[in-house]
DNA sequence: GACTAATCGCAACTCGCGTTGCGTTATGAT
DNA sequence: ATCATAACGCAACGCGAGTTGCGATTAGTC
């Protein structure tokens, strides 16, 4: 469900237009009455453009779910450099906290998770977005394995995976509340299990 | 969206045997067609109930999967007890990986965890239901810290989470392949942050 | 600036979920 | 055995998502 990015027989003027519109309206549409709420009609309306527009080219809600996080797989993740393991996985911990509590982000990230247990487009969409958040995240563990802070051989996506696994196991599956002392924990304990060795890359730990 | 569970005014005969009839319905069509293409009018064909009966007594496929899922709260899940932490967090990792990966129940397993992004009503379902899972499962803990093999005042439900959690965020998070050399790790993970007291009790670590 | 084809707008339609009103059956009590 | 009523079956309906055929508009080309 790749929406032909300009390398569509014609884009041009109009149909890059009726993108970007529809991308917008989307994610306001999101944001505004979440998932369950969001249908196509509502985002052609908001985005002026109509209803079998939107059919024709992203298919329906998942299509346009799949475009919008193939959208945010594209912009750069703010990595944390405080100097120490500790305080940049803490941080990045915080950073998924903030992104699934904040107001004005949670709507649209949960909606991401959710539309991909449903569609096998959206999934692999979400797929290559972590993917690319573990890449980003990853000089998080080879600085700390560069200054001594963790061994050889740690597999720096592993780290990443564990340090934020609570915090998606609490919001999607256990249902039980999240906040900043469950973050840090689960940063502190994804540090703990790297010093002793048990995240190291498959095959050398 | 609790079905009155003989609590009703007509606990009787029919009443009970349509309750049956539907609940085996829902967990056969999840089964073979799984969620996206469980309807409403699916369930009661195959239960032999018509389907506006099934409307009324459950609302809608979100309280059929919200039955199914209190249903299954009830039934015991098979701790494992191998003789050490290390053992018995790998075989509890694997009992979680098999029950999403096993062409039986994982369909259902995973129904769960998709109308729970969906339905208030299944996610509260959902959550009494893990909190029952983590009940069960602190015994290996509490029996790992009796033995030795872990500080006092390790959190059981939290080591469990960090033993699991890893295998969910693969599965529904960032759409990663999960098997048993995953469990393993994630098991040896949380055994080694709970060894460093990283899961301690809130308020004592 | 004219031509061709892709893209979009529009209106009407199909289809299936969920609802409603009413008649029927079974349950529990007298 | 009789009765009141809770629970179910049935048919018909409303409603909204998604589709289709056709005409209008616009982008890219010569």
């Amino acid at each position: 469900m790749t929406i032909s990015d300009g390398v569509g027989r014609r884009p041009g003027g109009r149909s890059a237009r009726v993108r970007a519109a529809v991308r917008a309206a989307t994610l306001s549409e999101l944001a505004e009455k979440g998932y369950t709420a969001l249908t196509v009609e509502g985002v052609a309306t908001r985005s002026g453009v109509h209803k079998t527009t939107v059919y024709r080219r992203w298919g329906g809600i998942d299509g346009l779910i799949a475009d919008a996080l193939e959208m945010a797989s594209e912009e750069p993740w703010p990595i944390p450099d405080t100097g120490s393991a500790a305080g940049d996985l803490r941080a990045l911990a915080r950073l998924v906290l903030t992104g699934f509590t904040e107001a004005a982000e949670a709507p649209v990230s949960t909606a991401f998770i959710a539309a991909a247990t449903q569609s096998p487009a959206v999934a692999d969409a979400l797929r290559d977005f972590f993917a690319s958040r573990h890449d980003q995240a990853a000089r998080i563990v080879t600085r700390a394995v560069a200054r001594g802070e963790l061994p050889d051989g740690t597999d720096p996506a592993e780290v990443v995976r564990a340090a934020v696994a609570p915090l998606y196991y609490r919001l999607f599956v256990s249902r039980e509340p999240v906040d900043a002392t469950v973050a840090d924990r689960a940063a502190d304990a994804a540090l703990a299990a790297a010093r002793a060795g048990t995240l190291g890359q498959v095959g050398s730990g």
